[in-house]
DNA sequence: CGTTCACAGTACGGCAGCGAACAGAAGAAC
DNA sequence: GTTCTTCTGTTCGCTGCCGTACTGTGAACG
C-alpha cells in the first residue's frame, strides 16, 4: 500500500482516472525515490515495472556507436514510462533514466498491462498518451533538424519545468549537453546569452527560469505545440 | 472485392497475418494507385481509411510556421497509415501524403480497428508495429540531430528502396530536399558527390540505386538500426 | 585550511550547410 | 519547331556549431 503523504495525483495521468480505477491500482504502488542516472529501463534486459514520475524527470537517450546521444523523449509527471510493455514489446534499444532527481510511483508491468488490457479508462487514457508520444517525437525530429542551440534549449528547459513542476531544478551544462546532443561548450555560451537577457539564472549545477514569458518567446514553436498536444491529452 | 492481379501480400504486414485472417479482411479491401502529393491524411480532418502501401511510398511530414519542413516518418510496404485510429485518436496534426507513386490497399478505418479489438493476430502485429515506429521515430531525432547530409540522404536513398521493394525511382532534388529538410541545392551538390563515387545514378526526377553495399557503407548506422527494427517485427 | 575535483568561461581555427541568386538543360506544351 | 516550365548545376559570402584546449572558480573533502 502507498506510503502516507504520497499523493499519486501529482501524476497527471494518474489524476484523469477516474477515483474507481486509481484506488483499484493505489494498492499496488509503491513510492521511490530516484537519483540523478537511476535507469528504470536498461535495454536489453524485460521492462518488469512502470514508473509514475511525480516531481523527477526522466529522460529517453538515444546513442550512437561513437558514443554521440540525444534525447529522444522524456517523462514527467504527465507521463509514465515502459510503453513497450503495451506494445507487446517487453524489451526495448534505448535507456530510460532519472535526469532532475525525485519521486515516482512504481508498479509492476503486469498489473498495468492487465488493467490496460481491461478497456477501461486507463486504456483510452494510455492511448491517447502513446499517441502524444508519437506526435511530439515527431515535433522533435523536425525540431532537431531545423532549429537552432538557442530556441531548442529554451524550449528543453520550459518542458523540463512543466515535466518537474517547478521554475528550478538541478542539472549540469555537461547533462544539458548531451539531451541537446551539441558540445557542452556550446550550452555554456547559450546559457550565458539567456542568463544576460534576464530569462534564467544558474550555477553550479543547478538551474532557474527567472522570465517564463521571456523564455517561452526565445524559445521555438514546439514548445507550444507540445504544450497543446497535453493540454488535449488531459482536456479530454 | 479485390481485384484480380493485386497481391495482398506484397505488403509485408498483410504477408505476416495468418491466412484466414487475412482472407477475413480480404473482402474490403480496394486497391487504389496514389499520385504522387496524394493525401491520405490530412490534418485535422478525421481519419477514414488505412492505407497498405504495395508498392507505394508515403511520407509523414512535418511542417514548421515558416515553412520550413521535414520527414517525420516513412509508409512503405512493411506499414500501414493511420496509427492514430489505433490510438483513440480520430485525427492527427500531420499529413501523410505520397512520397513515390504507386499502388495500396485501401480500408475502412472501422473495419480495421474492429479487427484490431478483436485482439487476433492483427492485434499483436500492429502493435509491435507501433513500437517500431516509436523506435524509428527516436533514431530519427538522434539522426537529425547528429548526423551530416550525406549520410543521413544515404540512409533515406536505402530506406525508400526497402519501402518500395525497388532499386528505382521517381524523385526529384526539391522534394529530397524537404524530407531531409535541407536545401534543394544541398540536395544536388550531396547526390553529385554519391553519383561520383558510382554509389547512385539519376537524371531529372529519376533515382537509381547503383551500388546497394557501396551506398550502404556511405550511409550512417541508423539505416543498419532501421533495418534491424523491421527484421525483428517480421521475424516472430 | 589547503588540495582536489567537478563545473563553467572562453578562445581559435575550421567547415558544413545556409540564403540567395543565376545559368544551363531536358521535357512538356503549344 | 519554338516557347515555357521544371529540374539540376554551381557559385559566393556568411554564420552556427564543431573539436580542442586551456583557464578560472565554487564546493567538497582530506
Amino acid at each position: 500500500m502507498l506510503q502516507q503523504g504520497i499523493d499519486p495525483k501529482r501524476n497527471r495521468l494518474l489524476a484523469s482516472l477516474p477515483e474507481r480505477e486509481l484506488e483499484a491500482l493505489l494498492p499496488h504502488f509503491e513510492a521511490v525515490t530516484l537519483a540523478h542516472g537511476d535507469h528504470v529501463i536498461v535495454p536489453g534486459v524485460p521492462i518488469r515495472h512502470n514508473y509514475f514520475p511525480l516531481n523527477a524527470l526522466l529522460s529517453l537517450v538515444t546513442t550512437m556507436e561513437d558514443g554521440a546521444a540525444v534525447e529522444s523523449g522524456v517523462i514527467g509527471r504527465e507521463g509514465m514510462s515502459g510503453i513497450p510493455v503495451l506494445l507487446n514489446a517487453e524489451q526495448t534499444t534505448m535507456p530510460t533514466f532519472t535526469q532532475v532527481p525525485g519521486e515516482a510511483l512504481k508498479i509492476k508491468a503486469e498489473i498495468v498491462k492487465a488493467e490496460y488490457d481491461r478497456r477501461g479508462a486507463l486504456h483510452t487514457l494510455l492511448n491517447r498518451y502513446m499517441h502524444t508520444v508519437v506526435v511530439m517525437g515527431s515535433y522533435s525530429t523536425a525540431c532537431n533538424a531545423l532549429h537552432k542551440i538557442e530556441l531548442r534549449m529554451a524550449k528543453w528547459l520550459l518542458l523540463s519545468s512543466d515535466g518537474l513542476g517547478a521554475e528550478e531544478f538541478d542539472l549540469t551544462h555537461e547533462f544539458l549537453a548531451v539531451m541537446l546532443g551539441v558540445r557542452r561548450a556550446s550550452v555554456s555560451e547559450t546559457a550565458s546569452t539567456l542568463r544576460n537577457e534576464g530569462l534564467i539564472n544558474y550555477t553550479r549545477g543547478h538551474i532557474k527560469i527567472t522570465d517564463r514569458l521571456g523564455l517561452e518567446a526565445a524559445s521555438c514553436e514546439c514548445y507550444t505545440k507540445f504544450k497543446d498536444e497535453y493540454e488535449r491529452l488531459f482536456s479530454g
